[in-house]
Parts: C-alpha cells; structure tokens; sequence
DNA sequence: GCTTTAAAAAGTAAAGT
DNA sequence: ACTTTACTTTCGAAAGC
C-alpha cells in the first residue's frame, strides 16, 4: 500500500520530506472524499512523476497534489468534480483546473472523456430519485451521447437534465431545485440541457 | 482535399512597439484626458483610438503594446497614429515607432459539425474538459499555435505571428479532422 | 505567478425586469 | 422566463512585484 511513498520514506531527502508531505494532505482527503486505494495510489504515481520532472518547483503542493488526484480520479473512471476536489482541499477550483492542465501537457497525460453516466448514482442518491427513475435516465444519456447532443455540455448538467427528464416522465415529482443542488449546477443549466435533450430524443 | 473553404476571420493582432526613448506617462495623462494610466495598478499607460478600435498600452521605456486591430496592417497604422497623435499633442517622440506582430487571434467556421469527443481521442496534444470549456484545445508543432474546436465546426486559433501561419494551421487541422473522418457535413 | 489590453468560440452563472 | 452582463479557455508583449 502506497509502495511509491514507503519505498523511501526512511530516506530523509528534500524529495521525500515533499513527498510525505504531500501525502498528508491527501490522507485527509482519502476520507473525505471517500476515496479507493487504487486512486490514492495513483494519485501518488502521478505527483511522483511530476515531482521528478521538476513541476512542483515553485508551485504550491496543496494545488499539486489536487491536480493529481483529480487526474487520478478521471483516470479511474472516479466520479469526482473539480469542484469536489478543490472543496476537500480547500483551494480555489481555478488553481486546481491550473495545475491539473499543467500535469495534462507536461506529463502528456491522455484522459477519457467525462461520461455524463457516472454522475447518475450521485445526483439520484442525494436527490433520492428511485431506481427507475435513475435507469431511465441513463438511457436518454446514452441515445444522447450517440447522437453527440452531450458535445461541449458540463456532464454534471446532462446527468442532471437526464434525471429531472427521467422524473417528468415516469411521474416521479421532483423539482428542478432539488435536481439542481444535487448536481451542483443550476436550474437554468437543468431547464437548457432537458429542453436540448427533448428535442434531441424527440420526446 | 477538403469538402469545405473553411470562412477565416482575423478578430484580433497584439503588436509590440519601441520609440527607443524614455516616455514621461504623467506629461501624456496631463494632455490627453481620455487615457488612462495607475502606476500603482499596472505600469502602462492605456491609449485607446476610436478608429482603428484599438488600445495601445505606453509604457515609460518607450515600448507599446497595441491590442484590437483586425489586421496585421490594421495594428502597424494604429501604432502609427498613436506617435502621431502623442507628437499633436506636444510629446517630442524623435523616432518612428518599430512595430513587430507578436499574436494574431482568429475565428473560423469549417462549415460542418465535428465529431468533437472522437477528436478528443484521437488528436495528439489535445485537452477536452467539457466540464471546464466547452471546446477541445488542440496544440499544433508546425506553425505553432493553438486552436480550439468547438462541436459547431467553429474554431479560434491564436498565436500566430503571421496571417498565413493562421490559414496554415486552419488548413491542417481542416486536412486532419477530414483524413479521420471527424467531420460531418450536411 | 500576478497585474492590463483585445478578441472569438459555447457553456454556465447571476442579476435585473 | 427573458435579457444583459460576466466569467471560463487559448495567445503574446510590456515593467515590476
């Protein structure tokens, strides 16, 4: 467990005292955020190779090892915002987005994109949406992704949208505001994305 | 060869300029009202002409930076008529201002949709974050700029230093996007 | 890294009617 | 709900913190 950390946490260099503490910063967000193990020990290997390529230099490390946990959530298919991430830190979401770009180009770190999907579960348990309600809201953002309506959309907003369509339809009364704060995107963005998904699914 | 004559519009020039001399930015802001210039806010006087729409920043070494034109030419005569206007106006500028084009920012409409997400993976030196920006930033080597595409099939490209390197990497982005079949006309 | 200038793209946001 | 204003991203130079 974090091998990358205890294979030179005896060695008392410059290197790991960042290293270590760097990773007390995120054994805090680990709980947090309910992080797995795969994704902390990822985000190690991240800020590691960072580290060797000098990034870190300069720069603060809060802000660092934010960019690399969110990186390593994206990687792991973990569904955590950048604002989710920068919250539990406690720095502004703009220098997070920063550096993560940097750990991007310097890196050369390939990502998959965002599937509006894995913001389903989240939004429907907070909001307490029923089962039903969730699969058919996956559905729609599936007809959607293939008819590239989600293009260029915060996938928060289409989940969000999906699941208030999903609640129209099958008669579960939910509001827009409830939807909304769940997401954490506003009940304009849910009224644009669920109209351009009506439209677009023809319903 | 592409299905589409991509619409290229040049929507801002940043020029740097010298009159190699020592501006006094107090005496300028005493005979010209309009400028604006807080020393304690930013170093650089700003001096803004009606026609070109233009903003050139002063600064005391004597450097600019001029900002807006639509055109490589567009930004030179700006420049131009900022010393002209500075000389009007009772400030000794003995030299003619040397201009260099430092970025040129366009726009541009491919006329058809691109298939943005697959681009995103098959791109190389591409970030798509539609959480972010809702388009794909898409650094290219040669010339060196940058473009944004957007799902619509517009684009922006910026940091071009001349105005064929903007048709140039337009044209190969265009070429690209086509050889892996991203785009999608009606 | 920041400060200031200008400009487009499309999405999201907030404020005012 | 609609409009307006404003902020996100990209780029570069300038002088100085």
């Amino acid at each position: 467990r974090l091998r990358t950390w205890d294979s030179r946490s005896q060695v008392h260099e410059p290197v790991d005292r960042n290293f270590r503490q760097a990773f007390s910063e995120l054994d805090r967000l680990k709980d947090k955020l309910a992080l797995s193990d795969a994704v902390i020990e990822k985000t190690a290997y991240i800020y590691r190779k960072a580290l060797d390529k000098g990034l870190v230099r300069g720069r603060s490390i809060p802000g660092l090892v934010a960019a690399a946990l969110y990186a390593a959530c994206r990687n792991t298919e973990t569904p955590r915002t950048l604002t989710d991430v920068a919250n539990g830190i406690n720095i502004k979401r703009k220098d997070v987005a920063r550096c993560y770009r940097l750990l991007l180009r310097e890196l050369d770190l390939k990502m998959p994109v965002v599937d509006p999907i894995k913001g389903v579960a989240r939004i429907a348990s907070i909001a307490d949406l029923s089962e039903k309600t969730k699969r058919k809201a996956l559905e729609f953002l599936k007809e959607a992704s293939r008819i590239e309506v989600s293009a260029g959309k915060d996938p928060m907003g289409l989940a969000a949208a999906a699941l208030y369509l999903a609640c129209v339809m099958l008669g579960e009364n939910k509001t827009q505001k409830d939807i909304a704060q769940a997401a954490g995107v506003t009940e304009v963005t849910i009224r644009n994305r669920y109209k351009g998904l009506k439209e677009a699914l023809k319903l | 060869m592409p299905q589409t004559k991509p619409i290229v519009s040049i929507e801002n020039v940043v020029a740097s300029a010298s009159v190699d001399q020592k501006m006094d930015l107090n005496e300028i802001t005493r005979n010209f009202p309009d400028v604006e210039y807080h020393p304690d806010q930013f170093p650089g006087l700003v001096f803004r002409l009606k026609s070109p729409k233009t903003a050139t920043l002063i600064f005391t070494s004597g450097k600019m930076v001029c900002t807006g034109a639509k055109s490589e030419e567009m930004a030179r005569s700006a420049v131009k008529s900022v010393v002209q206007k500075l000389r009007k106006g009772g400030i000794k500028v003995k030299k003619d201002a040397v201009v260099d084009i430092q970025n040129i920012v366009a726009s541009i409409n491919l006329g058809g949709k691109i298939h943005l997400e697959q681009a995103a993976r098959t791109l190389p030196r591409s970030m798509y974050e539609p959480e972010q920006f809702p388009g794909l930033i898409h650094r290219m080597l040669d010339p060196k700029t940058v473009i944004l595409l957007f799902s619509s099939g517009k684009l922006v490209c910026t940091g071009a230093k001349k105005e064929p390197d903007v048709y140039r990497s337009v044209n190969n982005l265009h070429s690209l996007l086509e050889e892996k079949n991203l785009m999608i006309y009606d």
